[in-house]
DNA sequence: GGTTCAATCTACATCGTTGTATATCGGCTG
DNA sequence: CAGCCGATATACAACGATGTAGATTGAACC
């Protein structure tokens, strides 16, 4: 009943030539006699070959594919993220097989030493349990690009971002705004590393800078950085009766979790409460009001996670120093900092890139 | 200095047994000394060894991956979607390799007949540019299940859902709210089949039976269903003049993009201006304000979708009949309607399932 | 006219597993 | 005690492609 698949066995066979003839056809050897190339060619379409991946990929040692491993797609920053690596690897012939790790420390560590390591070429990964302290568990002897902010000194090379400055400049814009009672939502506390750190980081620098105090009563905490607990922490905040006339969320599905808690208690944004952002998802150019965000370069940064993979893929073997690279950002204001009326967005502010570091010990990855 | 690749060659030398000893061990065949299993172990451990996948996979004929091939994550409802997919496949012991079509035919039809057909064992697809005309691309000689609106009479399973009835449920809501003027965001003149035309279909029954009358300059067209089309097509409606007091959004995205636009206009929601949406993405539970959107049941399409696939894959070459299943949906009420005052977000109306039915020409998947 | 070389094609081994058939051993059955 | 069976382990071929080395042309070269 059931056909069985087609080999190139069969296609040599009904063209006349060698297995190895068909191959060579496949995969566009150019030295071929017209007449050959022909037969061989009538002989696949006749009988619907198709090149079997899987063996190919056993002799030849690579399967094109790559990993993302990411969260969870329901988060649009990743959402929107994996959307860009996916056509960045497109462009240079690879697919992507994504994994969802949930932020689950058993998976992140799965994805690194698990079963399908020697299913794709190389892994791009962005932690979000492991920590510093995990180093060792990326010292894995394939091709990986670390994303994030989680850990700094993986033997892999990195693509981060502009945490503290953007930070820094997204408060000293609300300062400038005139806002002197500047909210966070979405800290973690005691936490030293990551994004929440970096980013409460910046928040104090630019606070010192605009002549603020830090006020500790304004800091509310969110474990995950999704619009439900954004809504819970900036609740909270506002019940605690502290007086707030702006608010910076650690990301923008807290800031729209936000928008919403400010909303269910009549407060108006920019008026009352002004709103900002970070990672520029497409989500906040649409919201009402929409939300200055920060927006950290992702197009740039999945563009070079990719290259850079690509490029320890092709040298594998090769020793060469690991790489940081961290893109421009940049501030997009928009109307929950009464930066533009509507619609659009501007930037207001751009952050220097960090540019690409070579770091010294060069281990192969 | 690259190290070459542990076998099970290696790992059967140091411990002093055979080969398919150690295949044995690894895949739990259950007679083997327990002093043996240790042996083979401590020299898994040692060695460091990892099954290599792809050698497996050429032997097995199974690769235990699924694609799944969606228009694009940046789109909510997809990356949900997508989600939701890769989840129900984990639990199945299943990988989901996601391939972006960018809604466009070409690769749409890559996606049916590429070079990938041998990689995967099954596809998951969503079709957005192919149609009833292209049923014959769909005869492919494996696993196959459709998603969508777009392609019913496919030699496929397929899940798709209630979407003239639910539709029609919607128009119906808002005229039991004293609506009157309802306009519709996303329509595709012209277009026979896909979801438009049929949540168009529920719309104008939904008028109907609620003694309205049909009046095209009420339907705004927008061809992709993103935010910004939605936004468009809504400015446009309120720039024709015509008197509205009821938007219903074909799509989440767009009820937000039109959100956008009637803020930017001082329009109230809901009371100027009602709105509904369709999806039931993340987004418009916490939107300001929250908007009321059908339930397509989206966790039990992608667990259907994939129980399906799964069933197919194991009895391949096994005729039987292709089925269609349609999960129940239903209205979840919120503020953008003022079935709520706000946050939460209560089912308003549920809609029959189509539940499962079969169809007759039964060829072999 | 022998040598050289590019073009064209083929034979064979190989990638790292798993399926199949088979060998060995000891104990249990009747 | 012959016969049988389950437990344990192995040898060998096979999955479907590609890399390597080499055979066979015919034209070009000196």
């Amino acid at each position: 009943m059931k056909a069985v698949a087609v080999t190139m066995h069969d296609v040599a066979q009904r063209a006349g030539v060698s297995i190895k003839t068909v191959s060579n056809v496949v995969n566009g050897y150019p030295h071929i006699r017209p007449e050959t190339r022909q037969r061989v060619e009538e002989a696949i379409e006749h009988l619907g070959y198709r090149l079997n991946t899987t063996a190919r990929n056993l002799r030849t040692r690579r399967t094109d594919m790559i990993t993302l491993a990411v969260p969870e797609l329901s988060l649009p920053y990743f959402a929107e993220l994996a959307d860009s690596i996916i056509r960045a690897a497109e462009d240079e012939g690879l697919t992507v097989l994504i994994e969802q790790t949930s932020a689950s420390r058993e998976r992140e560590i799965e994805v690194l030493t698990g079963l399908r390591r020697h299913l794709t070429d190389g892994l791009i990964f962005s932690p979000l349990a492991l920590g510093p302290h995990d180093v060792g568990l990326l010292s894995v002897d394939r091709p990986l690009v670390v994303l994030g902010e989680r850990i700094f000194d993986a033997p892999a090379d990195h693509v981060t971002m502009n945490n503290v400055a953007a930070a820094k400049a997204v408060t000293q814009h609300l300062a400038a705004l005139g806002r002197r009672r500047i909210a966070v939502v979405g800290a973690h506390e005691g936490e030293q590393v990551g994004s929440a750190a970096l980013r409460l980081e910046g928040y104090r620098q630019g606070l010192e800078s605009a002549g603020l105090p830090f006020d500790p009563a304004l800091v509310g905490e969110a474990g995950l950085w999704h619009r439900s607990t954004g809504a819970e922490a900036m609740a909270q905040l506002l019940d605690s009766g502290v007086e707030v006339d702006a608010v910076f969320a650690l990301n923008d599905a807290m800031a729209l979790g936000a928008l919403h808690a400010l909303h269910a208690r009549r407060i108006d944004v920019p008026d009352d409460v002004a709103l900002v952002g970070f990672d520029d998802i497409d989500d906040v150019k649409f919201s009402v009001p929409t939300i200055t965000s920060v927006d950290p370069g992702r197009e740039e940064i999945a563009r070079t996670a990719v290259a850079l993979l690509v490029e320890r893929i092709a040298e594998a073997g090769v020793p060469r120093p690991f790489r940081r690279v961290v893109p421009a950002s940049r501030i997009v204001g928009r109307e929950s900092t009464g930066d533009v009326l509507e619609g659009g967005g501007q930037v207001v502010a751009a952050v220097q890139p960090g540019g690409v570091e070579e770091i010294e010990d060069a281990r192969t990855a």
